[in-house]
DNA sequence: ATGGTGGCGGAGCCA
């Protein structure tokens, strides 16, 4: 059994006691974090050793983004791509080497894209399918098999919204970017592992906005977060998490950790 | 229609 857990930390190194905290309870064997906010120097690597996750995969960015791949079953760094083509830290690829060896583990964090979404008015927005579509180049290539993970900064499906009608023009619930995140899906026939077992129509969210004083209050919620995986991959995947609690813990992140077990 | 909060780093950018 191999368990594999993704978790937008927005800064590894604030929030280091709560990711203490959760590896310590679900002791997933591999660890995705996106938005650690840091350069390689200034992570906590002796805090995830003294936690037994000793294997390291970290792609870095001073203050911005940045993801790293942690893990207590042996690993090592297999590619890092640069899909927005201007340098910043959004992807890290390992390779697992002991238990589950063969497969591949991508994690990504996906532009945001900025309020607008329109790419003539804004950039950012047109960044954001750039990415899609290069991360879509990449996919029709992939020949072992892969799980990707990550903040992938679109909920899809209407029940991955808490208003679908209030979020058809906000940014990450567009019709436009529903339709480039399915090209990149069909590009490799990836399988949406966290909808194999919250099936739709099913309410399903991974973050809630810092902007309330509550997030339960309306629970205005959206699904950003993913973990897809290839066919043959996705066929042995025996459960999936979502640790809701967890927006509730002190100083908490706006994004909830996922968890996918698989028997390999 | 608007503004609401948080992190980095020490102003303004990003989310």
């Amino acid at each position: 059994m191999v368990s594999v857990a993704s978790w937008n930390i927005n800064s590894v190194r604030l929030r280091m006691p709560i990711v203490a905290q959760f590896l310590t309870e679900q002791a997933p064997d591999v660890l995705c974090l996106q938005e650690i906010k840091t350069v390689e120097e200034t992570f906590p690597f002796e805090a995830f050793n003294a936690l037994g996750y000793t294997h390291h995969a970290v792609h870095g960015q001073k203050g911005y983004h940045g993801v790293a791949t942690v893990s207590r079953i042996p690993m090592k760094e297999f590619s890092r791509h640069d899909w927005q083509d201007n340098g910043e830290a959004r992807h890290v690829g390992v390779e697992l080497t002991g238990a589950g060896q063969d497969m591949v583990i991508e994690n990504v964090y996906v532009p945001a894209g900025g309020d607008i979404p329109d790419r003539e008015q804004n950039p950012k927005f047109g960044q954001k399918l750039d990415f899609l579509g290069r991360m879509t180049d990449w996919a029709g290539k992939i020949a072992r098999p892969t799980l990707i993970v990550g903040d992938f900064n679109i909920a899809p499906l209407e029940s991955d919204v808490w208003s679908h009608k209030q979020l058809l023009k906000v940014v990450s619930h567009t019709p436009l970017e529903v339709e480039v995140l399915k090209r990149f899906q069909d590009a490799h026939g990836w399988v949406d592992v966290g909808r194999e077992f919250i099936r739709d129509p099913e309410r399903y969210f991974s973050w809630w906005s810092y902007r309330s004083k509550d997030y339960r209050t309306g629970d205005r919620g959206r699904r950003l977060d993913h973990m897809w995986a290839s066919p043959e991959l996705a066929a042995k995947a025996t459960s999936h998490t979502v640790h809701e609690d967890c927006r509730g813990w002190e100083k908490p992140s706006d994004h909830v950790p996922l968890v996918t077990e698989f028997d390999l």
